[in-house]
DNA sequence: AGATTGATCCAT
DNA sequence: TGGATCAATCTG
């Protein structure tokens, strides 16, 4: 089998989609790969396998936290320590710790100083370009990151230029797996019941077949 | 339904 | 400085 640099024919998203609305930019997200590579130790490597390990993950479920009056969103309580990555630049990464066990992946998005961004709770991972079933569906924000290995060390990574982590478009490679495209679910967003009146924001986006 | 686990944030 | 809280997950 002819070995294919997919990664040639995507295209990374680019500054002007996230620096969109952020509840447009979590919608739109769906259908887009993320890309993660991770470096293999030295020695795995020497071994005759490939210096790097490439995971392509089509992104499923997405939540969008928009703006400072969201009081589901940690920058609901003003610029922090943490939370000052959400109101920079978008295209970065916002990782942190939950419930000191899991790590939650984000997407800052949205203009300069309006904290914004779109958590991204599910995916598909691609494990090979053969049918649909031999994909790995992944549920829940916790998960993404153990499986694509996302921790700290990725928060504020900046997705338009990091040779490790960011997300593209591949209109053929979707169409494989969706060839009569998708419809996207919109519902409430998870585990926020504390928001007072932003609970109920219809922000939270799920990928799903046509008909299914 | 309950346990897990530690960074974060705000009130002492 | 203490302690309540938490954008979750697993087990039973």
């Amino acid at each position: 089998m002819t070995p294919i640099n997919w990664l040639r024919i995507m295209k990374r998203l680019r500054k002007k989609f996230y620096e969109r609305n952020t509840i447009k930019v979590a919608r739109d997200l769906l259908g887009k790969f993320l890309i993660r590579i991770i470096a293999r130790p030295h020695r795995q490597a020497k071994l005759g396998g490939q210096s790097k390990k490439k995971i392509i993950a089509l992104i499923t479920e997405t939540e969008a936290y928009h703006g400072p009056k969201d009081l589901a969103s940690h920058a609901s309580r003003g610029r922090t320590k943490r939370t000052e990555v959400m109101f920079g630049l978008a295209g970065r990464a916002y990782v942190y710790l939950i419930y000191g066990m899991y790590y939650c992946f984000n997407i800052v998005t949205g203009k300069e100083n309006f904290p914004a961004a779109v958590l991204i709770r599910g995916v598909e991972i691609i494990n090979n370009l053969k049918p649909k079933t031999y994909n790995q569906l992944i549920s829940g924000p916790g998960k993404v990151c153990r499986e694509l290995k996302i921790d700290r060390s990725l928060n504020k990574e900046n997705l338009l230029k990091s040779k490790k982590l960011f997300v593209v478009e591949d209109k053929k490679l979707l169409k494989k797996y969706y060839p009569q495209g998708f419809k996207i679910k919109i519902g409430k967003r998870v585990g926020v019941d504390y928001a007072g009146e932003y609970r109920n924001k219809p922000w939270r986006f799920i990928l799903s077949c046509r008909g299914g």
